[in-house]
DNA sequence: ATTAATGCAAACGGTTTGCACTACT
DNA sequence: AGTAGTGCAAACCGTTTGCATTAAT
């Protein structure tokens, strides 16, 4: 209706992702702008075997050592962050802007993420209890979410 | 190799392990023996590579694939349950009498066992908030602990 | 012209498997 | 005697690395 709308200026670390890489004297290649294509387009984590997938989808030529590094250097820019997923693999967590743990169900497979807020009373009762400062980065829930249970 | 599944541990389970595989025809062996040994003088959870070193200890000619092969077999004997540790690896949880979890700090490397009491407060809220049941057995803290915060 | 990044292939480390042999029952 | 379990070596799979080549700066 009208005009467009307005929109709070949100900065989108994709974009800046290849000056960011460039300030560090790190090179813009294809093969990377298509890892971030792949992770841009995502659900907020990703198997590395899915990125590498993914990119094979747009290019088959793409090499796994090649991702890898890419992950590797995206990492070290903070734009994403590895962990290990249930079955003890790569996983790696996109835009970590606002830290998260995640929820997964074993049921069907499907995974949420875990925000400060929804994690404030374990958190809380974590620290009451055992002086235990919890790293919500790497919270990991499983169980059987409402549909399945 | 197909064994029935799914056993009731008993009340010192270690003490009958011999038994119960007897009880399935399965045999019982030196090196079985062993990985029990070891199991039983765990702390509660280990990583497949300490049984194999602690193996290995007792017995320089211990081989990997055997006690793997233990392990998969108590498994399915229901005294120790396989997971993850934080950095992806096999780790096998003694004894899940009671369902627990488990808290690590990633400073000092220590961990502890989370209690359904203890994870009271967590496993209602992700029932009545997003009416996601938690697996308690796969609860997975990670963080700092009192001492080293 | 530099030198970071790529692509390949080979190495890696933890886990699994096939198979002939051993030894528990 | 019969067959589950062992030990070895080789396969596996996801990830990492060395190195010569390519290409972004």
């Amino acid at each position: 209706m009208g005009y467009p709308r307005r929109v709070v200026a949100t900065r989108d670390p994709w974009l800046s992702a290849a000056e960011q890489m460039r300030a560090r004297g790190m090179r813009w290649t294809p093969q990377r702008r298509l890892v971030i294509d792949v992770l841009a387009r995502s659900s907020g984590h990703v198997a590395a075997s899915d990125v590498i997938e993914q990119c094979r989808r747009a290019d088959p030529l793409t090499t796994p050592s090649t991702v890898y590094r890419t992950l590797d250097a995206l990492e070290t820019l903070g734009l994403i962050q590895h962990g290990h997923a249930a079955d003890g693999h790569e996983e790696y967590h996109v835009l970590p802007q606002s830290e998260h743990g995640h929820r997964y169900c074993t049921n069907c497979g499907g995974s949420w993420e875990i925000d400060a807020k929804e994690a404030a009373e374990l958190t809380r009762s974590m620290r009451d209890r055992q002086g235990f400062e919890v790293d919500l980065s790497h919270l990991t829930i499983v169980g059987r979410c409402a549909e399945c249970a």
